[in-house]
DNA sequence: TAAAAATACTCCATAGGTATTTTAT
DNA sequence: ATAAAATACCTATGGAGTATTTTTA
């Protein structure tokens, strides 16, 4: 639309207003801090250049034309928004008190969120978080098409060039019917162990299936043909002896326990994922996202005792004494 | 309110908007006709003076920061209303397409207002006249506050210090019951005639009552005690026989003919008043108030073939043949 | 390396200042 | 004579230009 420079200015509307006030050049010029011919010539000039008489001038006082009356509403309402421009961008400036626009994966959001929010509404009361499930590819690319400003994800899948701050880590467990051999012992179980049993994975697309497989390789376990298109199905079928399953702690507390079902760790090294915050690189968020990243990391080992990394060092937090952090 | 320089320009909105747009500096610079290391540098400016990251700068493309979309919505509307103003501004730059706020005195707005209301409308379609009927002292001291831009008045009463246009010279006539002496007589009565004669005459502020009282003073004509507040009034009065009366030619198609009345004009020097649009000096409107005055001169004899001085060039104006003035 | 934005600087247009004149009461 | 706005003229801020560097894919 518009691209030649606009025929007047704020500062020429200011003075407008503040003549209309006053009904004195002289006066209004004082108000504004400026000189009277410098007012003077700044409004004539405005005449000047939208084509109308906007005061009449007389050595007694100033008159505004009607032209000029319906000028000065405008001019106000014009100056009004502008200076509420003002303020929403000062407000906007704080990222971790407006929207933010942010991705996680579907192995990740229906355990992680409904924990997280209570925090996150606690330590930013104004933000307000837009969250969007889908798998880790299509989060990469609305990333990176400026769609969202961040995703919550695991960092063993192909993340693209984003920085990125670490959440937590999330061990995965092996999951077992009540009867199946595997579960009858207790304590965590080796790769050995593992090794010629029948393994139950998700559908393609999900990372999940990816880190879980990649596990299954090394450790000689066969895949079964039959895939799950979500975690509680994949549980669902290990209960109906299908075979058994790998699970990340984080769904635990969700998807566990059932009385049909057998968990166990794994021993050293364990496979596991790393959920992450990352964020284009270059974008202005960062900071905020970086603190955002902070305090997710906090919240997790409160909300998740017994899936987190950062658990380890405490082998026990007491559920109930969620620290605020001010 | 304001009276601080405002901390951005309207050229810098311009500037973010096209960013937006283009999702480039160099292009955005392109269609603004400005060099990409002054809209650079303008926006950094426009960043620092609200305090917040507007874009996202990757050497491959730009993006909005969430504050940059949302201030660029409020710079689009901000932008679109300025140059709403500047429209309005132009559009209220002529007078003869807005409003005029114009007074009118009683002994002429309900004669001349119905007349010439259709001319004007023809003439200037797109203005709009907010009549106010008042005394003359009134409308000169609304005048002069600024509270009307120009008002109808009689010449022949304290104008105050305005500029003016003649309409109409209107000149009086003696109007009697049909039983009196001086109606008996048919064409012109002179001042002679009159000598002693009882008058029936308007209230005080009514500027035709001095008028019409100056003539009888010369005439040595009586006022009667009773005053009445209208012309209408004054002409039931005569009729009643209480007297007779002057009347301004103007009214006499509206109060007359009367099978109870007679009407008869006043030999030279006759005594008139002289219908004028009046202004303030100085008033940037005033070539469009000469313009006006100007239409209703002309209107004024066809629309009142008994009334105007301009009529006497023209004996017999046919009233229907009013020519139709582009 | 190439393409885009940022820097460095120079220039000039103009907003603003001071001194003075004009104008109308 | 006075008080207010307009005019004349000067100054200096800063918007815009050109040339160049920086950055990163």
């Amino acid at each position: 639309m518009s691209q030649a420079p606009h025929p007047f200015t704020l500062r020429q509307l200011q003075y407008v207003v503040a003549v209309a006030d006053r009904l004195s050049f002289r006066k209004a010029a004082e108000r504004c801090h400026v000189s009277q011919p410098s007012l003077s010539a700044q409004l004539s000039q405005l005449e000047q250049a939208l084509g109308v008489r906007l005061f009449e001038r007389d050595r007694r006082r100033v008159l505004l034309t009607p032209a000029g009356a319906e000028l000065v509403e405008r001019a106000r309402r014009l100056l009004v928004d502008a200076d509420q421009l003002v303020d929403a961008a000062k407000r906007a400036g704080d990222a971790l008190a407006g929207t933010l626009r942010i991705g996680v994966i579907p192995t990740i959001a229906p355990y992680l969120l409904p924990g997280i929010t209570p925090a996150v509404r606690k330590q930013y009361p104004l933000l307000t978080l837009r969250w969007t499930e889908d798998k880790t590819e299509t989060l990469v690319r609305s990333l990176d098409a400026g769609t969202l400003d961040a995703a919550v994800l695991a960092l063993e899948a192909r993340v693209g060039d984003v920085e990125l701050e670490v959440i937590a880590d999330d061990p995965f467990v092996l999951v077992t019917a009540a009867d199946h051999p595997l579960g009858a012992k207790r304590g965590p179980v080796s790769a050995a162990e593992v090794k010629g049993a029948n393994v139950l994975l998700l559908d393609e697309g999900h990372c999940f299936r990816e880190q879980a497989l990649s596990f299954c390789e090394t450790a000689r376990a066969h895949e079964l043909e039959f895939r799950a298109t979500s975690l509680p199905t994949l549980v669902q079928m290990v209960a109906g002896g299908a075979g058994v399953t790998l699970l990340p702690s984080l769904a635990l507390s969700t998807e566990l326990p059932r009385s049909d079902l057998r968990v166990r760790p794994f021993a050293n090294p364990a496979p596991h994922r790393t959920i992450v915050l990352v964020w284009r690189k270059h974008s202005p968020l960062a900071p905020a996202l970086r603190e955002l990243a902070g305090t997710l990391r906090e919240a997790y080992p409160e909300v998740f005792p017994l899936a987190g990394s950062t658990a380890k060092t405490k082998p026990k937090p007491a559920r109930t004494a969620a620290r605020a952090r001010r």
